[in-house]
DNA sequence: TATGAATGAGCATTCATTCAT
DNA sequence: GATGAATGAATGCTCATTCAT
């Protein structure tokens, strides 16, 4: 077998381990002071480079916010895609726990992003799907519960409103406290599902 | 009785008024654009002022948005507080109903202000309490459903975060939407009661 | 007689002064190191402002420049039409003798920004017309040279070309050596009517 | 005899074609779009080689720009020598003729570099001395008319200046029109030794 | 107090130069 | 020698803040 590399393959990973680093610099800056608060030499110190080697990866730092989204969302997204396929055959009920579950499980392992993705929505970046991705996951299970039966068409939008808000909410508690994500899914969606009263 | 109003009152309404322009200004702007995309010389502008003119009103730009935030909260604390208390002989049910009526009729007459304060939680502004002060309401409620045994101790924080989660998630979508908060009031509080579950 | 001024007015001359005085030193770098070789932090320092201050007066760099071709445009170009429409009743040879004295008379007083003009030609600079307006006036003369039958059409092109290149040639020479413009008037017009042959 | 190329020619060979593609690449870069706006960057890749290669045949971007004058002076010098030297047994005007002839004709040749030199003579390179050679010629072949009479002394330098400033100027608009230089020659020398009134 | 011009620190970006492979 | 990524100084530009009038 051959265990070498050639010259190209070597220049291609080190490359490909910079670039890395410097989308694991942003997105840790911009997770904790905030997108308008990760000025590009900052960047470029925590990823140990020089603020001139950004541009040998990214045209301009925009480029790059683009990019990190970009190659999160294509970390996210198909597991995204899975969790909503996933429960396909299920029933409404189980559909969505297994949904929820997958979404927390996938959110936990990207937690930082998750938190830089919720905090920024807010400024419609185009780059930036995957809340937009969750809402599509969140209404087709919806829809799915609406053609069963179980959920009105008249609230459906409300409900899809409040996974979505509630998963966020939850979530973004959660990172900042440090907590796991995986132990509000089922609690989260028997109060969704069943409402608070206790019975 | 003393109708007409001494050199100093005149002058102390004079600021009034142009202190007043100048938050309204930055509101506007912070809430169409951003806490960042707000440089004062705008803000000046919408205001009618030059920009030398905030600093006679304000410390510095810092100051200006604790003014803001401080400003709509002193406006906002009392409602919020009265939206608490009104309910306090009621019991649970009624009074949950009763408090995210309370809660929505305020914003509506501040919706440009939750914007901000929304959009703004993540940068954990100290002079940014109103968010805190909604929490605070909800957690009382809730804490009174669990006192009376409607709500299950052990479930009360979840349902305490979703319920602020459902309220800022749906405020802010029918903020952008240009459509009234109050209609989502009573499907709201059966949802989060009762569940998603067409009976 | 009200010899004091508004305080508007007062504000109004003092922009004035530091406009001149901003287009002067870029003129001045321009001239002596060339367009590229004149950063806006020395243009700042020679107009003894700040760089920002720059910013005040014109937008960006650009229309610094273009606000300086202008300027040096607007005093030029009426003159150089005085001078093509000074000879419209004279015959072709003292028109042109007369053209090109006053030319040289107007390019004397602004020799710096003559220089620029000639040196900057070949980057087709938007703004830069003194060059055009040059030109054009040359090929008036010339037309109506070639009415009155002095010279050949089949020759036109080649004398106004050279007229031109003339004088843009002695003129850069001279304002190299520090020499004046206007003793090259009447030989080189004889020396462009009559040819070099001594007789 | 060794008609074939020991490893020494042929790498002599080969850093020899390298170094005319690095300069044809920067004299077309600049020609095109001036000194300053031909980065080294573009320079190599229109090259055919890496940024770094540069550094191997160049000590920095000046001794490249040096080189490239310096060579294309080593090509132009003699011709231009040859073309003064031609006419020395001649009378002053046929001289001046076959001189002025053969100016435009290497010129001709050298097209591209000849816009290069005359675009950048006001930067005042050392290495480009081409202007200076050629300035040199006229010189000469102007002083030999004095000494024969045809030019007054007094004239002689006015003469040369214009004898120059409109081969530069013919040659310059000639380029940029894409229109061939040697059709200029007779009409030229004409209009400079006989004058542009027609007879 | 109101005004708006002046200031300069901070930021994104370019590009000649260096250097490890 | 060739390569191209890394470097950081230089530059244009923004904007909060200061200050003379």
């Amino acid at each position: 077998m051959n265990q070498g590399s050639s010259k190209q393959q070597l220049r291609a990973q080190l490359r490909e381990t910079v670039q890395v680093a410097i989308l694991d610099a942003a997105e840790e800056l911009i997770a904790d002071r905030g997108l308008h608060a990760a000025p590009l030499a900052q960047i470029a110190r925590r990823a140990g480079v020089a603020v001139g080697t950004l541009y040998n990866y990214f045209a301009d730092r925009e480029a790059m916010i683009v990019a990190l989204f970009e190659n999160r969302r294509a970390q996210l997204r198909p597991a995204l895609r899975t969790a909503i396929a996933a429960g396909r055959d299920l029933a409404f009920e189980p559909r969505l726990r297994q949904f929820v579950h997958d979404v927390l499980r996938v959110f936990e392992i990207h937690r930082r992003f998750i938190k830089v993705v919720i905090e920024t929505e807010h400024l419609r970046l185009k780059s930036s799907t995957t809340g937009q991705d969750l809402g599509k996951g969140v209404e087709e299970v919806v829809e799915a519960g609406v053609i069963e039966g179980v959920i009105d068409r008249g609230r459906a939008e409300l409900f899809a409103l409040t996974v979505i808000a509630a998963l966020k909410g939850i979530v973004l508690r959660r990172i900042s406290d440090g907590a796991p994500l995986l132990p509000d899914a089922v609690p989260l969606i028997e109060l969704l599902l069943d409402g608070a009263r206790s019975r």
